[in-house]
DNA sequence: CCCTGATTCGC
DNA sequence: GCGAATCAGG
Protein backbone atom coordinates (compact mmCIF):
# COMPACT_ATOMS: atom_id res chain seq x y z
CA UNK A 1 0.00 0.00 0.00
CA UNK A 2 1.35 3.35 -0.87
CA UNK A 3 0.12 7.33 0.66
CA UNK A 4 -2.14 7.84 -2.10
CA UNK A 5 -3.58 11.53 -1.52
CA UNK A 6 -6.88 9.71 -0.20
CA UNK A 7 -5.19 7.84 2.31
CA UNK A 8 -3.34 10.78 3.60
CA UNK A 9 -6.26 13.08 3.82
CA UNK A 10 -7.47 10.26 5.77
CA UNK A 11 -4.62 9.96 7.84
CA UNK A 12 -5.27 13.46 8.80
CA UNK A 13 -8.21 13.81 9.50
CA UNK A 14 -8.32 11.04 11.73
CA UNK A 15 -5.20 12.11 13.58
CA UNK A 16 -7.03 15.84 13.76
CA UNK A 17 -10.06 13.95 15.47
CA UNK A 18 -7.29 12.23 18.07
CA UNK A 19 -8.09 8.94 16.82
CA UNK A 20 -4.80 6.88 17.80
CA UNK A 21 -2.08 5.23 15.09
CA UNK A 22 -3.37 2.01 15.62
CA UNK A 23 -6.91 2.80 14.53
CA UNK A 24 -6.11 4.84 11.59
CA UNK A 25 -4.16 1.64 10.38
CA UNK A 26 -6.74 -0.43 11.34
CA UNK A 27 -9.34 2.01 9.28
CA UNK A 28 -6.26 2.67 6.37
CA UNK A 29 -5.81 -1.43 6.17
CA UNK A 30 -2.33 -2.85 4.91
CA UNK A 31 -0.38 -0.73 7.13
CA UNK A 32 0.97 -0.67 10.68
CA UNK A 33 0.90 1.58 13.17
CA UNK A 34 4.35 2.71 12.98
CA UNK A 35 4.01 3.26 9.44
CA UNK A 36 0.75 5.68 10.50
CA UNK A 37 3.18 7.36 12.82
CA UNK A 38 5.89 7.25 10.54
CA UNK A 39 4.06 8.83 8.07
CA UNK A 40 2.43 11.30 10.71
CA UNK A 41 6.02 12.70 11.67
CA UNK A 42 7.12 12.90 7.98
CA UNK A 43 4.15 15.07 7.16
CA UNK A 44 5.05 17.51 10.09
CA UNK A 45 1.55 17.32 12.36
CA UNK A 46 3.22 15.17 15.32
CA UNK A 47 1.90 17.15 17.65
CA UNK A 48 -0.80 20.00 17.20
CA UNK A 49 1.73 23.23 18.34
CA UNK A 50 1.51 25.63 15.89
CA UNK A 51 3.57 29.15 16.29
CA UNK A 52 3.96 31.16 19.33
CA UNK A 53 6.98 29.05 20.92
CA UNK A 54 6.11 30.86 24.27
CA UNK A 55 2.11 30.98 24.54
CA UNK A 56 1.65 27.41 26.52
CA UNK A 57 -1.68 27.08 25.39
CA UNK A 58 -2.76 25.85 29.08
CA UNK A 59 -6.11 25.00 27.36
CA UNK A 60 -6.35 21.25 26.13
CA UNK A 61 -10.27 21.29 25.08
CA UNK A 62 -9.53 16.95 24.70
CA UNK A 63 -12.68 16.25 22.67
CA UNK A 64 -12.19 12.88 22.89
CA UNK A 65 -14.70 10.60 21.58
CA UNK A 66 -15.56 8.46 23.73
CA UNK A 67 -16.51 4.81 24.30
CA UNK A 68 -19.53 5.28 26.16
CA UNK A 69 -21.28 1.30 26.34
CA UNK A 70 -25.00 3.63 27.34
CA UNK A 71 -24.43 6.07 24.74
CA UNK A 72 -24.65 5.80 20.84
CA UNK A 73 -21.90 4.94 18.54
CA UNK A 74 -20.14 8.24 17.84
CA UNK A 75 -17.89 6.32 15.32
CA UNK A 76 -18.32 5.90 11.86
CA UNK A 77 -17.90 2.15 12.37
CA UNK A 78 -19.59 -0.32 10.88
CA UNK A 79 -20.48 -1.11 14.43
CA UNK A 80 -20.20 -5.61 14.07
CA UNK A 81 -22.75 -4.87 16.94
CA UNK A 82 -25.43 -7.48 16.90
CA UNK A 83 -28.59 -6.20 18.00
CA UNK A 84 -28.77 -7.11 21.74
CA UNK A 85 -32.34 -7.92 22.73
CA UNK A 86 -32.19 -6.82 26.19
CA UNK A 87 -31.22 -2.86 24.93
CA UNK A 88 -34.40 -1.83 25.72
CA UNK A 89 -34.81 -3.61 29.23
CA UNK A 90 -36.09 -0.17 31.01
CA UNK A 91 -35.99 -1.73 34.62
CA UNK A 92 -34.09 -0.57 37.15
CA UNK A 93 -31.25 -2.72 38.61
CA UNK A 94 -32.50 -5.75 40.11
CA UNK A 95 -29.62 -4.38 42.67
CA UNK A 96 -27.88 -7.60 42.69
CA UNK A 97 -24.99 -4.98 44.39
CA UNK A 98 -23.40 -8.16 46.20
CA UNK A 99 -22.59 -6.40 49.11
CA UNK A 100 -23.84 -6.98 52.37
CA UNK A 101 -20.99 -5.81 53.82
CA UNK A 102 -21.46 -2.38 54.47
CA UNK A 103 -17.69 -1.13 55.74
CA UNK A 104 -19.23 2.07 55.40
CA UNK A 105 -18.96 3.46 58.93
CA UNK A 106 -20.31 6.70 58.68
CA UNK A 107 -23.71 7.33 56.95
CA UNK A 108 -22.94 7.77 53.14
CA UNK A 109 -25.23 4.74 52.56
CA UNK A 110 -28.30 6.07 50.26
CA UNK A 111 -30.91 4.02 49.46
CA UNK A 112 -32.71 6.25 47.47
CA UNK A 113 -33.27 4.80 44.03
CA UNK A 114 -30.50 5.77 41.13
CA UNK A 115 -30.67 8.78 39.88
CA UNK A 116 -30.05 8.70 36.08
CA UNK A 117 -28.26 12.46 35.02
CA UNK A 118 -29.88 12.84 32.36
CA UNK A 119 -30.94 12.02 28.87
CA UNK A 120 -29.31 8.41 27.81
CA UNK A 121 -31.42 5.97 29.29
CA UNK A 122 -29.80 3.07 31.48
CA UNK A 123 -27.87 0.76 30.52
CA UNK A 124 -28.63 -2.36 29.80
CA UNK A 125 -29.16 -4.02 33.27
CA UNK A 126 -30.59 -7.11 33.42
CA UNK A 127 -33.64 -7.36 34.21
CA UNK A 128 -33.54 -10.91 35.64
CA UNK A 129 -36.71 -13.07 34.68
CA UNK A 130 -35.69 -13.63 31.67
CA UNK A 131 -32.09 -14.58 32.08
CA UNK A 132 -30.81 -17.63 32.63
CA UNK A 133 -29.62 -18.09 36.47
CA UNK A 134 -26.98 -19.43 35.27
CA UNK A 135 -26.03 -16.63 33.34
CA UNK A 136 -27.21 -14.56 36.44
CA UNK A 137 -24.66 -15.98 38.37
CA UNK A 138 -22.32 -15.97 36.48
CA UNK A 139 -22.65 -12.19 35.83
CA UNK A 140 -22.72 -11.80 39.50
CA UNK A 141 -19.74 -14.01 40.44
CA UNK A 142 -17.61 -11.49 37.38
CA UNK A 143 -18.88 -8.24 39.27
CA UNK A 144 -17.36 -9.07 42.27
CA UNK A 145 -13.64 -9.73 40.38
CA UNK A 146 -14.71 -6.29 37.77
CA UNK A 147 -11.68 -4.59 37.21
CA UNK A 148 -13.65 -1.25 37.52
CA UNK A 149 -12.60 0.36 34.66
CA UNK A 150 -12.64 4.51 34.36
CA UNK A 151 -14.53 5.34 30.96
CA UNK A 152 -10.88 6.36 29.88
CA UNK A 153 -9.72 2.74 30.67
CA UNK A 154 -11.69 0.68 28.32
CA UNK A 155 -10.39 -0.18 25.00
CA UNK A 156 -11.90 -2.57 22.44
CA UNK A 157 -10.74 -5.77 24.14
CA UNK A 158 -12.22 -4.80 27.81
CA UNK A 159 -15.83 -5.46 28.58
CA UNK A 160 -17.63 -1.95 28.35
CA UNK A 161 -20.54 -3.54 30.89
CA UNK A 162 -21.58 -0.24 33.16
CA UNK A 163 -21.92 -1.53 36.80
CA UNK A 164 -23.09 0.70 39.60
CA UNK A 165 -24.93 3.91 39.51
CA UNK A 166 -23.35 6.48 37.36
CA UNK A 167 -24.76 9.62 39.67
CA UNK A 168 -21.93 7.71 42.46
CA UNK A 169 -19.24 7.34 42.87
CA UNK A 170 -19.94 3.47 42.53
CA UNK A 171 -19.64 3.52 39.14
CA UNK A 172 -17.75 1.34 36.88
CA UNK A 173 -17.12 -0.93 33.89
CA UNK A 174 -16.36 -4.71 34.17
CA UNK A 175 -13.08 -4.40 32.33
CA UNK A 176 -12.82 -7.64 32.29
CA UNK A 177 -11.42 -9.38 28.81
CA UNK A 178 -14.34 -9.23 26.42
CA UNK A 179 -15.34 -12.11 23.93
CA UNK A 180 -13.65 -11.31 20.67
CA UNK A 181 -15.93 -9.18 18.51
CA UNK A 182 -18.04 -8.04 21.31
CA UNK A 183 -18.24 -5.32 23.71
CA UNK A 184 -18.45 -7.28 26.64
CA UNK A 185 -17.12 -10.18 28.93
CA UNK A 186 -18.44 -13.48 28.65
CA UNK A 187 -20.92 -13.29 31.30
CA UNK A 188 -22.51 -9.76 30.08
CA UNK A 189 -22.43 -11.32 26.62
CA UNK A 190 -24.53 -13.91 28.24
CA UNK A 191 -27.01 -11.23 29.83
CA UNK A 192 -26.90 -8.90 26.95
CA UNK A 193 -27.33 -10.93 23.90
CA UNK A 194 -30.72 -12.97 24.74
CA UNK A 195 -32.07 -15.17 21.73
CA UNK A 196 -35.28 -13.53 20.90
CA UNK A 197 -37.19 -16.72 22.46
CA UNK A 198 -38.59 -16.44 26.26
CA UNK A 199 -39.41 -12.92 26.41
CA UNK A 200 -42.07 -13.73 23.86
CA UNK A 201 -45.42 -13.58 25.85
CA UNK A 202 -44.49 -10.39 27.62
CA UNK A 203 -48.14 -9.06 28.14
CA UNK A 204 -48.04 -5.44 28.74
C1' DC B 1 -0.34 -7.56 29.75
C1' DC B 2 -2.77 -4.15 27.23
C1' DC B 3 -1.93 0.17 25.11
C1' DT B 4 0.19 4.97 23.55
C1' DG B 5 3.51 7.97 20.50
C1' DA B 6 8.71 8.84 19.33
C1' DT B 7 12.89 7.67 17.26
C1' DT B 8 16.22 5.32 14.60
C1' DC B 9 18.07 3.59 10.50
C1' DG B 10 18.41 0.18 6.64
C1' DC B 11 15.96 -0.09 2.71
C1' DG C 1 9.89 8.41 1.64
C1' DC C 2 8.94 4.33 4.01
C1' DG C 3 8.14 1.47 8.10
C1' DA C 4 9.99 -2.42 11.32
C1' DA C 5 12.35 -2.43 15.31
C1' DT C 6 13.06 -0.33 19.18
C1' DC C 7 12.49 2.85 22.88
C1' DA C 8 9.96 5.14 26.57
C1' DG C 9 6.15 5.60 28.85
C1' DG C 10 0.83 4.76 31.03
Amino acid sequence: MSWTDERVETLKRMWAEGQSASQIAKELGGVTRNAVIGKVHRLGLSNRNDDTPEAAPAAAPEAKPAPAAAAPKPAPEPAPEPKPAAAAAAAPAPQPEPEPEAAAPAASNFNRRPIVPAGQPLPPQPSANEISPEALASVREVEKRARKLSLMELTERTCKWPIGDPATDKFWFCGLPSVAGKPYCEAHVGVAFQPMSSRRDRRR
